[in-house]
DNA sequence: AATATTATGGATATACTATATCCTTAAAGC
DNA sequence: GCTTTAAGGATATAGTATATCCATAATATT
């Protein structure tokens, strides 16, 4: 069980996208080259953000995508989620239900116990990613990137967004 | 990103497992009629299992499976891992290196700050598993499952156990 | 000793998902 | 009108999950 490669590049872009000035966008193509990723597939992860409402697009020269809330309203949930989906990594398919000593016809009144741990590992799993956001993320970033680095890639994203 | 199947069919065939009587062996073929499940298949992830350690085998007509320790040492961690590997469920491909404004041969000093906080819900994730044992289980099922049938399927593994 | 039963592991086949590319369309800026 | 862009459909490829089959060796029973 591994997550997409889809759901690390979501992170990286909307980090990049959050240095993008008000009222500005950052196109497709230049997320890609700045991370080394293919435009075509890279385009697929961006489109499942812009249907979660995480960000926001224009067309035409000087369009591309932008957040659409706040790095501080964004959160690595809503960004996994956008690219994974909100399903559980568990899926129960009740085979308890297929145990030859059930009556027929006999019917639980609670959800089978193996899938209630599973799915409670599940929450823990994503309440950890609900509790951290975008804001948080820059924080790290700006205190651990040197500064240089750091100033260079802002100014590079200020050049590329139209 | 779904878990195997295997994961849920090995954790439902340990909570059966608990109810081997000591020095006796239950068959691939007797967990997998009890749970409808294709028995060659099981019969993989009971070998995992076997490799991790967490059941004991013997060959031969009276041969199968049985718990290598007792319920209150098995934990969900060990099972799903058994099954599913400990590999974190989000690799890192340190996208990050690809910055065009980082100079060459740069070397960062930590790990990429993104993939941190997957490892921490992956952690979390993990932990959650860690903590609950077999024993758990079986008491849950024990509270929760009609008397009649808990009694028939402890009658009928007896049967079947060689 | 012979036979039946079992786990193990290798080989193979099938289905599904992830990854990747290409192309058409519509919208926006120049 | 021309270029650039996102959106989304179609398709291709690779990798993994699911499933089955078979050969082998060990064990119990007869």
């Amino acid at each position: 069980m591994i997550l997409k490669s889809q759901v690390e590049w979501a992170l990286h872009c909307c980090a990049i996208l959050a240095s993008v000035p008000p009222g500005r966008y950052l196109s497709t193509k230049a997320l890609a080259e700045f991370h080394g990723l293919p435009k075509e597939y890279l385009s697929k992860a961006l489109q499942s953000l812009s249907q979660a409402g995480i960000v926001e697009t224009t067309l035409g020269p000087s369009g591309g995508y932008r957040l659409a809330r706040p790095p501080s309203e964004v959160n690595f949930l809503q960004i996994v989620e956008a690219v994974e989906g909100k399903a559980s990594t568990f899926v129960c398919t009740n085979i308890r239900a297929n145990n030859p000593c059930r009556p027929a016809g006999f019917c639980d009144d609670k959800p089978c116990a193996v899938a209630r741990v599973m799915w409670q590992a599940d929450a823990a799993w994503r309440g950890t990613l609900e509790k951290v956001w975008l804001s948080d993320l820059v924080d790290t970033l700006t205190d651990e990137v040197p500064d240089d680095i750091w100033k260079g890639t802002y100014d590079w994203v200020v050049k590329r967004a139209g």
